[in-house]
DNA sequence: CCTCTGGTTGGAATCGATTCCAACTCTTGC
DNA sequence: GCAAGAGTTGGAATCGATTCCAACCAGAGG
């Protein structure tokens, strides 16, 4: 293996100089940097990253933690999915700075993760909040450690990247009401769950804002599960006026949700609208094809690679929050209403 | 950051006493070990991976160099789930040695992964081969650096691991044959790609044992994408005698062929029956759900992460080739014909 | 009582880069 | 002709671990 000894002998000067060559320090002249680059290139010299890495005291070199992706052997669960999109845009991202990266696993108790750092293998993290424990953010942050959460978490003093869950649901409430709809029913997520709380929220706000009825049976509980949906949309159609829409939270309970009309005996949109929200891959595939939100995963894991390079490169302060929006995607689940809006928009 | 000078210096003993303690050498005393081990516990000490990895010469890490999946921006292409099982096998195995993985795509030119080794950064290579430029594997084997290829390499001195694909598509034809099907055709994929031409050449030898006809028109051509399925279908349609049973060599061009026969006012499986390769997720969700061959994508990297381990630790002579089986999975796009088998099996 | 052996332990060199500091050369100006 | 200063360059220390070698000690055996 060649070092830097080798160019050092090779172009007749000493390791210092090399040095300066390849880091572009000032102070040599150009004919010396001329003869050291070419012994470089002709002993195809790249510097020992280890080496570096110690006398440098950077690993460059970043740590990205999903959840179970990458561990467990089951491997239809949508959440694969969800996170392959946001690593694919903080790698992308942290390729295009030379800088390594590394997938983690969130199996890892807190206390293996605090090895990691201490042994310095990584200058930052980039955690992918779906699920995962609070407790590991909050221990995470005690350490110290250049820190960026995709996702909501709830405490502030985290810096995190997440996309506009109240602000998408409003728009769920702007559309629906823009194709005729009055009578809207909500599938919500677990309520301990923030990225729930702000998209209830937000379609309770909008909906609010535009008179409409909030009447209780039409706040359905889920857990975003498939099966939450199917039996919350059981108990809708059977309420005595049934809403003409449904929007439930996320995909797997819109899926759930199709799949009751179905059974039921009715049609979607015909009967019911239903409108989703995360714009799975077999969103597309489903009969009929979903209307839903997506979100932009690709982008919040480039957002979430720059906000911790601004962080390790002391461009922001710490506790910072990016917040992304998503867009609606018109499919066939829903239905415009012959009662015309009576909106401006 | 605490160092293995600080540790020794709370025990009380040398930096050599420490780094015996740490790697579990012999030549120290119980007692001393005991009171390293506390100072160790005490401050929470770990090795500076750096440092390690500079004396070791071992970065105790291997890259995973995959298709595109984490760098092109549209997102819907199946090979981002195909490559993403290899990858968490291949993780999984990883991370039971604590070894660090590394993600790269292969848009690098071979001088940047050139580079990535005179850097020392990794023990060795993971190489998913779908697609993969055949010059990049030859180029990569010329830097004599471990080395494994998850994929049909016809290179017999790379180390590789890879599906069977010859004895799987004589399964199909056998299971085809076993429902009572005769004239039976395949849709092929690209002739340059050695899986193809694998699953080809077992479907012909496992048809000629059977006494099947082979007529030209049953061998037609593709190349993978749903389009090419689609038309090689209606190809098959307009036979004066078409085929009872279709054999697309994957599973996108199988979606082709169901569009196909769809949309030629016809019904799989009751008047063709349709069998694909790969098990892509969408594969259960289509109508009818496909019967297809599971490539066992999990299993393929915890291979090529046992192989490159072996390889590493000299456990195995280099060029090594590890082939796994793959499985059929019935689902509903095959029918049984009246006809039933005359074979014992 | 002395030597030999085996078990412990510390000292120093080493891995390959970076960087501070000292030394050297060459102008320039008096 | 010599001092001052700028521009180059090399030497040596350093990052944090590992490992060879030498030194030390205790107990066994002569």
């Amino acid at each position: 293996m060649v070092t830097i000894t080798d160019v050092a002998k090779a172009a007749g000067v000493s390791r210092s100089t090399v040095s300066r060559v390849l880091n572009n320090r000032p102070g040599v002249s150009p004919e010396t940097r001329k003869r050291v680059l070419q012994a470089i290139e002709e002993l195809q010299y790249q510097p020992h990253f280890a080496a570096q890495a110690l006398k440098r005291q950077r690993a460059e070199s970043i740590a990205i933690i999903v959840q179970n992706s990458f561990r467990e052997k089951t491997g239809d669960e949508p959440r694969g999915y969800y996170n392959t999109e946001i690593v694919r845009g903080a790698f992308n991202v942290c390729t295009e700075r030379r800088y390594t990266v590394t997938l983690l696993n969130d199996e890892g108790t807190f206390e293996f993760y605090a090895s990691l750092f201490r042994r310095r293998q990584f200058d930052g993290i980039v955690l992918v909040h779906v699920d995962v424990d609070l407790r590991l953010v909050e221990e995470l942050k005690t350490t110290g450690f250049p820190l960026v959460v995709v996702g909501s978490v709830p405490d502030p003093f985290v810096n995190s990247v997440d996309v506009d869950n109240y602000g998408s649901a409003q728009q769920v409430v702007r559309y629906l009401v823009g194709q005729g709809h009055r009578r809207i029913a909500i599938i919500n997520g677990p309520p301990q769950r923030l990225a729930s709380r702000d998209r209830r929220a937000g379609f309770r706000t909008m909906m609010r804002q535009f008179g409409l009825p909030l009447p209780e049976v039409y706040d359905q509980p889920g857990d975003f599960s498939t099966r939450s949906g199917y039996e919350a949309m059981n108990r809708l159609l059977n309420v005595p006026e049934p809403p003409t829409a449904v929007f439930a939270i996320n995909d797997r309970m819109a899926i759930g949700a199709l799949r009751a009309v179905h059974d039921a005996g009715k049609q979607v949109p015909d009967d019911i609208s239903v409108v989703g929200f995360d714009d799975i891959p077999v969103a597309q595939y489903l009969n009929p094809p979903l209307t839903t939100v997506r979100q932009p995963l690709y982008e919040l894991g480039e957002a979430a690679a720059h906000l911790l390079f601004d962080i390790l490169e002391g461009r922001v302060s710490s506790p910072a929050r990016v917040v992304l929006s998503a867009s609606l995607v018109e499919r066939s689940s829903v239905k415009p209403l012959a009662t015309s809006s009576m909106l401006s928009e």
